[in-house]
DNA sequence: ACCTTCAAGACTATTTTAGTCTTTTTATAA
DNA sequence: TTATAAAAAGACTAAAATAGTCTTGAAGGT
């Protein structure tokens, strides 16, 4: 249960791949899949979102490639995460600010809302800096 | 992410709705699936696992039906989840005492097991007791 | 012009989820 | 002892999500 798929299991890692790298220097996709040991073309659909985001940038042609979009310091864990996965919701019932068909006594409500802000948390405190360090 | 899928919301609404009977009454499968507002056969099958556990008792025949196997006191959230979707395991990488093939420097790791650990507790801390009160 | 690199979108295969249906076993009751 | 009532077991199916691939196009560099 709660499992992260390969595609999160790519986005981190080639993220913190490129956080490791000289500010600035650019990387090809090939070389971060290489690195991540993640299949090209479809890390090349996860950067692609990562670029459209804000959270890499990317640029095209010879000597083109990807860097952070952001300082290492400012991406956190839970928005790569979020990024590929979507958002953190445990149950269905907490979508839409939480409005579940069951009623309001659901007494299960609660726990996976205390699951989903404890998870957030804990994501939302590891940035790339951190986990770049080697 | 991490969501329940619907196999585990039908197994926690059908254990709380045994936990609301009177202790030692037998409930019929079509009751406990109308009541919780899932498909009969499925969970059927959902509830035969559990007896495999002993979480609820089965009878058969007439008169027949199922009764929670322990006190609602003892069953914790927790049990029943992962009793219908397996560990709670957010990385592959968890599994199997947590060796990854990433090597020993990999950052990520101990995030997950943070979530790992967070999740379980705070299941664990709930009881089929506290659930089916009303 | 030509080459390099990412962007976009269509396409496919595998796995997981979410069931259904039929047959068998066990138990009760007339 | 036969009928009936229920769960158990297992085969089967449909739909969705995952995990990709492949082709073509667009942007930039030499």
């Amino acid at each position: 249960m709660m499992e992260l798929t390969r595609k999160g299991e790519y986005a981190i890692r080639g993220i913190i791949y490129l956080a490791q790298q000289q500010p600035g220097k650019v990387s090809l996709i090939s070389e971060i899949a290489e690195a991540s040991g993640a299949p090209q073309s479809f890390l090349a659909k996860i950067f692609q979102s990562f670029a459209k985001l804000g959270i890499v940038s990317s640029f095209r042609g010879t000597g083109g490639g990807f860097t952070l979009g952001r300082s290492p310091a400012s991406i956190t864990l839970r928005e790569v995460v979020e990024a590929v996965e979507g958002p953190i919701i445990p149950n269905r019932c907490l979508l839409d600010g939480g409005v579940c068909d069951r009623g309001k006594d659901c007494k299960v409500h609660p726990v996976w809302r205390t699951v989903q802000t404890q998870v957030t948390q804990i994501l939302e405190s590891v940035t790339m800096e951190e986990l770049a360090r080697k």
